[in-house]
DNA sequence: TATGAATGAGCCTTCATTCAT
DNA sequence: TATGAATGAAGGCTCATTCAT
C-alpha cells in the first residue's frame, strides 16, 4: 500500500501542512479526536481556522493525515536504526530491536499516535488497514524473522515466531503506554524506563530460551 | 465494596437504572464518550431521554457510574474464580489465575469497560484512580504472591514479582483488546482465543522457569 | 368583576389549594413566573408535583391564581381599615388613608404582588383587567372622592383629583417597592418606613394645601 | 427586517454588536429575560444565532450588557441637556431638569431598561450596583443640589432634599411605566404626556414652595 | 385524592465548515 | 494563499405536564 500523497501535501517547500499536522496531532492527543477543536489546532499552529480547510478537507481527514504521517515519519526516522545486523547471534539481534523499539516507542508522537490508534481506530477501517499493513505487519515480519533465525541457529527454543512477536509487542506496547506517564509510573511502583526495558529483555530472553539440553 | 447510591438512585426497587447503564455501556463502547448520544443510550435502554436524568446528574457522571459499576459487578462476578488454591504449585495456580483471568478479560462487557478505561480515564483522574486501586492493585497483589510463593518454592527463578505481574497483565490485556475482535485475530493470523492462552502461558512459564542448577 | 371561583378553589374546609398558593407566592417572588419551578412549589408546600395540577390546570393559571387570590385576600385584610371615617376633615381621611395604605403595601405578600405585578402582567391582560378593576379603579375613586371633599371643604387646593390620587399612587408604591429592602434603602441613605411615610406625606400635604388666601 | 444572506455578512463587523444588542432589548422588553429566545433575537439582529456568541459569551451577559450598554448611551444622549444653566432660577433649573428628565423616561429605550431593571435587576446584584452607582447617585446628587439651591435662595421650604429628590423620582418613574402605554393610561383616563408633565410638575412645585411667610 | 416516575418538547450552547475579502 | 466572521445543525439538559398506581 502507498501513503496517498494528495495535492496539499505534495506542496513540498510550504511548511503549513507540517504545522498543522503537528499542531493536530498535540491537541488530538491532549483531547481526543472529538474533543479536539479546530480553534485550538490553528491557534496552535499559528495559522487562521480556514487555512486548515486549504490543506485537509475536514477535521476526520486531518485526523487520518496525522495518524498516516507520523507513523510515516516516525518510521522514516527509525528505519536506520531498526534494521538487523546480520553479523549478529539472534539474541543480540533481538536485543537490539527491541531496545531501539523501546526507544521509538517511548517517544512522545509515538505513543500520542498509539494512543489514538487504541481510541479511534475502530472508527477507521481504511487507518486500520492502513496501520496493520505499514506498520505491524512489517514489525511483526521483521521480528518473526530474528526469532525465526534464533531457533534455527540453536539460540531459542521452538516457538511459534509470529505468536511470540505478538506477545513481545503487547509487553512493550502495554508498558510503554502505561508506565511512561509518571504519575501512572509512581502509582504502581514501576521504575524508570530503562529499568522497564531491562525486565522485559529479561523477561522475553528467558521465555525463548532453549530448555537443558534443546539445543 | 459498595458501590454509593445516593437516595435519589437507591430509590426503587426498580430496574431502570441497570437498564440504563447496560445501554450506556453499550453506546459508549461503540461510539465513545463524546460521541455516544443520550438519546442513543435512551432509545436503547427504551426509556425517554429525559429519564436518564432522574438516575444520573449527567452524561459524564453517567459514564463513570457505567465504568465503576461495570467493574464491580464483573469484579464480583469474577470473585469466586479468581481465588488461589493454596494446595496447588504455584504453576498451576498462575495457570489457573491466568486462565480465570483470560475468561474474565474476553467476556465483552469487560472488553469494553478496558477500551473506555484506555480511551477515556485519563480524563477522570478521580476514575483513574478508583480502577487503580480497585482493580489494579489488587491483582497485581495477587499474582505478585503466587509469583513470590513460587520462587520461594523453587518454582519460579529469581524474577521481581511486581515488574512480572505488570508484564503478564500487559500481555493478556494486549491480547484481548487486539486478537478477540475476529477482524483483527485474522488480518494477523492468530488463533483461536484458546490457543492464544496456550501460546501466552506457555511464553509465561517458560519465562519463569529456573536455569539449570538454579532450583 | 366576579372573582372566577373554579371549583378547586371552593373545596373550603380542605388546606391544600392555600398551601399550595402561598408557596407559589413565595416562589415565585423569589425567582420570578419563569424561573420558578413546580418542584420547588410542591415542595415548599408539602405536596408532591401532581397534586398541584389536582388544583389547577397549569401554572399560568396557578399564577393568575396567586396573583387574584393574594389580591382578593390582602384587600379583604385591609378592607376594614381603608375605610374613611365621615366625620374627619379631608386631611385627616387623606392621612389616615396613606398611613393604612402604606401599612399595606410593605406586608411582604403586597410587595410580592406588586412586584410580580410589575413583572408579568404585561403578559396576562385579563389578569391586568382584574388587577385594574378590584384594585386600582376602586383605589382611585375612594382618594379622589377624599381629595375632591377637601378641595369643597377648601382644606385642598384645586386639583384633579384623579391627577392626583395616581401620583400618590406612584410616590407610595414607588417607596415601598425600592426602600423597603434593607440593601436599596441603605445604599440611597434612605430611613425607615415610619420615616419615609412622614416625608411622603408631609410632600403630599404640602402640594396640596390651599395657597395664600385661596381657602 | 430581512436582509439577503449575502449583504448580511457583508455587513460591517462594527455594527454586529450594536444590532445584537438593539434586537435584544427589543426582545428583552417584550418577552422579559426568561422567555427571550436566542432564535428570536438572531432573527431580529438578521444574524445566524451562533453569531451571538461572538460577541457575547452567553445569554445572561447579553442582558447584561444590554442595560449597561443602553444605559450608558442613553445617558450619553441625554447629557448635555440634564446640565443645568446657573443663571436660571432653582425653579427653572428644577421645572427644565424634570422636563428633560420626563423626554428621557417616556424614550421607549429608557422605559425598556427601566421595566427589565425593575423585573430583573434582583437576580444581578453587580449590575444593580452599577446602575445604583451610574444612574441613580449621579441623578439623585443633581436633583439633591437644585433643591438645596432653592432652599437657600428661599424658592422651596425647608426640605430634605434627598427624600424629595426619591419621591420626585417615584412620581416620575411611575407614571411614565404606567401611563405612557396608551392602553393604560386610556384605562384609568390619563391625559396626554404633556399634560401628565403639567401635573407632575405643578404637584412637585406645590409641594416645594415656601410656607406664607417663610421666604 | 395523592403520588412521583416518566415523558419529550424546547432552548442554550458548541463547533465544524463555509465564504467574502 | 490566507483570513476569521458568520453559519446552522446537533446535542446536552431542563422542567411543565401526564398517568399508572
Amino acid at each position: 500500500m502507498t501513503l496517498p500523497l494528495d495535492s496539499a501535501r505534495r506542496r513540498a517547500p510550504d511548511e503549513r501542512p507540517q504545522q498543522i499536522l503537528d499542531a493536530a496531532l498535540a491537541v488530538f492527543d491532549e483531547e481526543g479526536l472529538d474533543r479536539a477543536r479546530l480553534d485550538d489546532i490553528a491557534r496552535r499552529a499559528g495559522v487562521a481556522k480556514g487555512t486548515i480547510y486549504l490543506y485537509f478537507p475536514n477535521k476526520e481527514e486531518l485526523f487520518r493525515e496525522v495518524v498516516r504521517h507520523t507513523i510515516v515519519s516516525r518510521l522514516e526516522a527509525a528505519r536506520g536504526k531498526l534494521a538487523a545486523e546480520p553479523d549478529l547471534s539472534a539474541v543480540d539481534q533481538l536485543c537490539s530491536y527491541m531496545h531501539d523499539w523501546w526507544e521509538f516507542l517511548r517517544t512522545p508522537a509515538t505513543l500520542a499516535v498509539y494512543r489514538l490508534v487504541i481510541g479511534e481506530l475502530h472508527r477507521f477501517p481504511e487507518l486500520a488497514a492502513f496501520y496493520l499493513e505499514e506498520v505491524v505487519k512489517p514489525a511483526r515480519a521483521f521480528v518473526s524473522g530474528i526469532i525465526a533465525r534464533g531457533i534455527e541457529r540453536g539460540e531459542f527454543r521452538r516457538v511459534d515466531p509470529a505468536a511470540t512477536a505478538r506477545t513481545l509487542a503487547a509487553m512493550f506496547v502495554g508498558h510503554a503506554l502505561w508506565y511512561c506517564k509518571p504519575e501512572m509510573a509512581r502509582s504502581v511502583g514501576a521504575e524508570a524506563p530503562e529499568q522497564l526495558f531491562q525486565q522485559l529483555c529479561d523477561f522475553a530472553l528467558h521465555a525463548l530460551r532453549p530448555a537443558v539440553g534443546e539445543a
